[in-house]
DNA sequence: CGATTCAGTTGACAACTGTAGCCTGTCATG
DNA sequence: CATGACAGGCTACAGTTGTCAACTGAATCG
């Protein structure tokens, strides 16, 4: 388990994430618990929680003003590319190819996904 | 998440049903504890917890002889193509092809996986 | 200024996970 | 047959995760 940066953020801490990604701007907990209270019904004691454990794990960074803003301390890529590396070493024995090589025959790609990926590979040199 | 069949093996399970994928046959927990006790440094009862686990979970089977014998009750493939799909839909929005495009630029693939892929993408039509 | 609201902090609690011990019955072995 | 080894089943226990409530102090509003 490659560690460190980002260390596990879960699924539910996740959601949180993907907000604070699609932001712009810092958000101040108000914001955050608006949109998520309606999209997953979630309590704002929950929603709390979710900001502090990520604060404490480094992954969001807050900045004190009359409350205080909250934004990603890393990028949606960092931490896809990441979850995907982690993957790979956990099932496919540190083999990407592997991974794609399971995805091409196990009906994980819709024909467009394939004739992109073809594209994909040619244009590079 | 798309539960049911193998609900969530955890890591450490996993590293039995890695075992258990590699034997052609079911084995004992004998065989299993000799392997694991080595590699994982693992006490017995440890294992014997996991081993349990993965049946009540239904992801081993297990066989009455003298003593049981436990074999996987998924495929490595059915469960690396599940793994795979959970990924792409929780960090990849469903989009099976921004995980590709993920792992092409961001060194997630060597030269030779590139090389590969290439071929891989090239002759399927 | 007193009442209301809510951010931030702390505590909580059940389910799951990693790791392991104990007990009992059975099987092999001297 | 007595004994030791160990499979299976049960229990345990700390740490993590998903959810949330209570308290406190500051800002807001009438």
């Amino acid at each position: 388990m490659s560690e460190n940066l980002a260390s596990k953020i879960t699924d539910s801490e996740l959601e949180v994430m993907k907000l604070l990604w699609r932001a712009k701007d810092a958000l101040p907990v108000t914001a955050i618990r608006e949109q998520l209270q309606k999209s997953k019904g979630w309590e704002p004691a929950t929603i709390k929680t979710l900001i502090s454990r990520l604060v404490s794990k480094g992954a969001v960074h807050q900045e004190k003003r009359n409350v205080y803003y909250y934004s990603p301390a890393i990028t949606e890529k960092e931490y896809s590319s990441w979850a995907t590396k982690d993957l790979i070493t956990r099932i496919y024995n540190g083999k990407a190819r592997d991974l794609i090589a399971s995805l091409v025959n196990s009906d994980g790609l819709s024909e467009d996904d394939i004739a992109e990926l073809r594209d994909m590979f040619k244009v590079e040199e």
